[in-house]
DNA sequence: CTGTCAATTGAACAGTCGATCAAGTGTTCC
DNA sequence: GGAACACTTGATCGACTGTTCAATTGACAG
């Protein structure tokens, strides 16, 4: 019988399989910056919010019973990763996804977090668009 | 010419547009439990050399000249939050992603960060598999 | 121009996180 | 069994993060 240790782990191999960095670090950077930003409860729930379409600061504030202050500040991280639009319509500032790329991102975490157990017939306008 | 303000925002409206929580919150929380282990940018680098093929701890720390400890560390995030896949062999123990759906949100993200700029090649057998 | 509503900003404080070190577990080899 | 290797764990400590409060900006109505 041979030797069942290290099928693919023995030190030559280690040296044989030099990893190239595919992506590069400004890259890894980015994404490490929009998956933090969206590595937050309190955010992600703001994101699954604004989902369903456009809000402005009140109104959100509003829906979740937090402070207006609170809100604009979870906005600020969201919006420095670009991960949300804004546009002043009279008085009011409205917010919402930035585009299609953060609604996938976001169905698909929240697909798999839910494992099914989600109605997210609402987000229909967000979901990945195939084809 | 009727009023310009608040087309899209008027108080009536802030009532009439009752929101309802679409995804369960124990869904955002782990969702955002996924997001914040891959917010951090050594964290995220780790699971690109990941999505190269698996790996011990070991060659991980050499190849991120990084202590053997402080690998392990980031390890267990990535571990706690289901994201890789740890299976002993021999002395070593190897670890991989946990699944296509953590390979799929790796891709995506990275594709948006790099915006076209990466080659992504290497990762082809970790692509998104639509159909 | 003044007052008011909507939202942002800066500062402060508490809570959380990540790297490191030292000590511990589990496995193989002799 | 015991030494050596591979990795993990717990504790510590500095750095970062999020919320809150107070003060500020910007837009609009009168």
């Amino acid at each position: 019988m041979p030797k069942l240790t290290d099928p693919a782990c023995a030190p030559q191999d280690h040296l044989a399989r030099q990893r190239v960095a595919l992506v590069h670090q400004g890259a890894i950077e980015r994404a490490a910056g929009i998956f933090r930003a969206m590595g937050d409860a309190p955010r992600l729930r703001l994101l699954t919010l604004l989902g369903q379409g456009e809000s402005c600061v009140t109104e959100i504030a509003a829906a979740e019973g937090e402070d207006l202050s609170t809100i604009s500040q979870r906005l600020r991280v969201l919006r420095n990763e670009g991960l949300v639009s804004r546009r002043r319509n009279g008085k009011h500032i409205l917010y919402g996804l930035a585009d299609q790329h953060v609604a996938d991102l976001l169905f698909n975490a929240l697909a798999h977090a839910s494992e099914g157990r989600a109605d997210l017939s609402r987000f229909a306008s967000l979901n990945p668009t195939k084809e």
